[in-house]
RNA sequence: GGAGGGGUGGCCGAGCGGUUUAAGGCAACAGUCUUGAAAACUGUAGAUCCGCAAGGAUCCGUGAGUUCGAAUCUCACCCCCUCCGCCA
């Protein structure tokens, strides 16, 4: 949700930010049903004063007639206030709904274009990976080295889900320890700080496991629960499945606020992803770059607002780290405005090699929301000097493993079919270097 | 799932139809006293909305209802606690 201070202050502001999202709410009909709003309130509360001097004289009325005399006049008015109140309700409504479509603005470094065309890369780390033989896709290598089994997937829980088998699962493993190691972990975080040149506190992530279901009213006010057709729903329970652990660490301030000293708070979480991949038929079927259900590390924060924008610097730093010391070709994408999520200000996607099929593959994202998600969560700062704010809250992927995998087993592929585990990870791996050998 | 109890300001806790501004305590902040601190005393303090402001309205888990008037009565829902059942 927008401030509807900054709305009603710089309505063309809005419009052109709005219609760079590519959102198409009528912003002259939200002003106006503001404007009936505040007009409403006016009257209203006109009223109330009234009643409240009419309640007061009945308490403390002595004679009998006078008495019921002030009672009648308050029945009157109580009538007129009804029509104003339906109104009211009315002219909210109206205003709410407009509001909860009106998108984020775009940050002014945000690149304007109309999809995925517009995006800038923005750097580029490492180089496609070459082989002197002919590398195989994920999916070769994951059947061939018993890893991967789409097959019994299928046929238990239908098309895109898949059994993660053996090495690959202890190697999942290895990168939950892996992401933990660095991200609990004050010196490690220090590193990555200076080596990324930023100017933000070392503030060790909490590690949390959450809730993996959400009711729909706290859905809506992390405005993740559209688009709808993509949740999984449980409709005895009216629970939706979380399609990213965002989505329930998102709301675990709600209604609260935080003192300046104790921001930012930064969490991370690794939980499985659910999501119905509506309208992707036929797109991605092959292994397991876009399944119903993959599991994630995932890292949010809360921050104060001047800070945010270094706060997505470092979630950006953190995930470029990690695909460097595990050896991933990789470039980072800034996202335009036609291709973002409606809560984002500001997203940096980092998109890794992938050598079955000769390109690089979104892997990472990270998102800035500003305060758009805290406002209707009413997630806010005190101020050292008393003033109250929405904090801002970043969520970044940290590792996404089903992709992940994908880019360690084709970019480390070697030619007699096996698969070199990266040096970081093998501590995990029971010191070994390869699987299938 | 069944039975019972409960949700009041940062915290504890009174209020159970109207003298409305929610008693009282603790914690907080400022001041007095003190060499300094503690103690004591005095005072100040919440959030949201409308308004340029003065000011006004709202907020006792949430929502609806009864009433001229609701923290207080009714209903639904949410959450917490205790016991029983089931269960990793």
């Amino acid at each position: 949700m927008l401030d509807i201070n900054l709305i009603r202050e710089h309505p063309e502001l809005v419009k052109k930010g709005a219609a760079a999202k590519r959102s198409d709410v009528d912003i002259d009909k939200l002003l106006y049903a503001d404007e009936q709003r505040r007009k409403l309130i006016g009257q209203i509360q006109e009223f109330r004063a009234a009643q409240n001097v009419a309640g007061e004289r009945i308490a403390k009325e002595a004679d009998k007639d006078a008495k019921t005399k002030a009672v009648e006049e308050m029945r009157e008015l109580k009538e007129k206030m009804k029509t104003l109140e339906a109104e009211l309700a009315e002219a909210e409504t109206t205003l709410h709904a407009l509001l909860s479509l009106l998108p984020n603005m775009p940050s002014d470094d945000t690149p304007v274009g109309p999809d995925e065309s517009g995006n800038v890369v923005i750097r580029t780390v490492g180089e496609p990976t070459k082989f002197d033989f002919k590398p195989k896709d994920h999916v070769e290598l994951g059947e061939a080295l018993g890893l991967i089994d789409n097959e019994t997937g299928s046929e238990v829980a239908g098309a895109r889900f898949t059994y993660i088998k053996g090495d690959l699962a202890l190697l999942q493993n290895a990168l939950h320890q892996l992401a933990l190691s660095i991200l609990t972990d004050e010196a490690s975080l220090s590193a990555v700080i200076k080596e990324a040149g930023l100017d933000v506190p070392a503030t060790p992530f909490v590690p949390v496991i959450p809730p993996l279901m959400i009711k729909p009213e706290v859905f809506q006010r992390m405005a993740r629960l559209e688009p709808r057709e993509e949740r999984y729903h449980i409709p005895s329970d009216d629970l939706f499945l979380i399609g990213s652990a965002e989505h329930t660490l998102g709301p675990i301030h709600m209604d609260e606020t935080f003192a300046e000293k104790d921001l930012p708070r930064r969490y991370v979480a690794y939980t499985p992803a659910f999501r119905r991949e509506a309208g992707s038929y036929g797109k991605d079927t092959k292994g397991i770059l876009r399944l119903h259900q993959f599991d994630k590390i995932e890292m949010e924060s809360f921050s104060l607002p001047e800070q945010s924008r270094a706060e997505q610097d470092l979630f950006v730093a953190i995930q470029e780290h990690i695909l460097k010391i595990l050896g991933v070709p990789y470039q980072a994408v800034q996202v335009c405005t036609g291709d973002m999520g409606g809560p984002d200000s500001r997203q940096i996607d980092l998109e890794s090699w992938m050598p079955g099929q000769d390109k690089y593959r979104e892997t990472h994202t990270a998102d800035l929301m500003t305060d758009y998600q805290a406002r209707r969560l009413n997630t806010r700062v005190r101020r050292d000097g008393g003033e109250m704010q929405f904090v801002h809250m970043n969520d970044a992927t940290c590792i996404a493993m089903g992709r992940l995998l994908i880019a360690i087993m084709e970019n480390f592929q070697e030619a007699d079919g096996t698969i070199r585990i990266p040096k970081v990870l093998q501590t995990w791996m029971g010191g070994r270097t390869h699987i299938g050998k």
